[in-house]
DNA sequence: TAATATTTTCAATAAGTTTTGAAAATTCAG
DNA sequence: CTGAATTTTCAAAACTTATTGAAAATATTA
């Protein structure tokens, strides 16, 4: 396969994957791009490799800055900005876990905090089931949160080295 | 707060969150309804309760058995069918893991792998950072792979136990 | 400063997804 | 078998989200 067709289908398919984790598929779809470019492109390269249009490329590239995972690039010479993707997969996928965390489960742990304190006779059934079933989220919440802290804070080396032994 | 505020409140809430995470708001929902209620339901106590129509619980529910996350439900002389949620929390995360592995990880891998066979001079810089970016996320991607594994065949103990001495 | 290039905004529109509801199919009791 | 209850299907409508593109704002050069 040629390198313009293997690009072409890597942006393809990481658009449509990040249409299942609730991202935008423009916005993985610059993404990917930018990853697998070698050099930092402009808005209008953008715009002409993946054929959209600069309003769409403009709001989708700031996300992206907002994420972390794209940088804003000065080439010395050069009015137009251009943007360059973090390479470093590790520190790309700790950066979107550090992100998802605090928008999503964060929140999430703190509602189900006030839920717990529901009203009426514990022994009752019907509230029983509610109680049990909010705990019972908020536990396995609060490990995967206490999980997701280590993995934020770790490094390529630590993580295959000293986690991956527990995962044989 | 009263137990039929709170119940409509996770309910909405776990709805939310299932669009950040490619589920569909009312399948959420449904799945919600169905873990905090102490009873099996029918068709139109989801109706009732959600609000929405017999077409929208039929097709959701039917998604919900097909992940394993319900199950019908047969009541001795009761003409109508009752569909239940599994209720052990953690196992509901093993399942939906399992599954969008299924669809999703492993689909990618496979992708991966064939994009890396690209054409061309391994050293020209354009191939290079194409190969690079697709060797990392198909590392990245082994790992999270096995990982996984070791969380879908794990039971909560020797999660909780074993896995948590890592993450002190 | 004025002229020009570039970026940003956002209302209108398009595209995509979910929901409805009524008709068709199926199940079940008598 | 018959008829009523129940479930399933799916085309049309409603709703949601993404995209466009032109105008406004900003930045840069001379």
């Amino acid at each position: 396969m040629k390198l313009t067709d293997a690009k072409l289908q890597f942006v393809a398919s990481w658009g449509a994957f990040g249409t299942h984790w609730g991202i935008n598929r423009t916005m993985a779809q610059i993404h990917a791009l930018l990853l697998v470019s070698a050099d930092p492109l402009t808005q209008d390269d953008i715009m002409e490799q993946l054929n959209i249009s600069r309003g769409n490329v403009n709001m989708n590239i700031r996300e992206l800055i907002d994420w972390a995972l794209v940088d804003r690039v000065i080439v010395p010479g050069e009015r137009k900005e251009f943007f360059s993707a973090e390479k470093d997969i590790w520190k790309v996928s700790r950066l979107i876990i550090k992100e998802r965390k605090k928008r999503e489960l964060d929140p999430m742990l703190k509602l189900l905090d006030q839920l717990k304190e529901v009203e009426g006779d514990k022994k009752d059934k019907h509230i029983k089931q509610f109680v049990d079933t909010v705990s019972g989220i908020k536990r396995l919440g609060e490990q995967a949160d206490k999980m997701l802290d280590v993995v934020i804070k770790a490094d390529e080396h630590w993580f295959v080295g000293s986690l991956m032994k527990v995962f044989k």
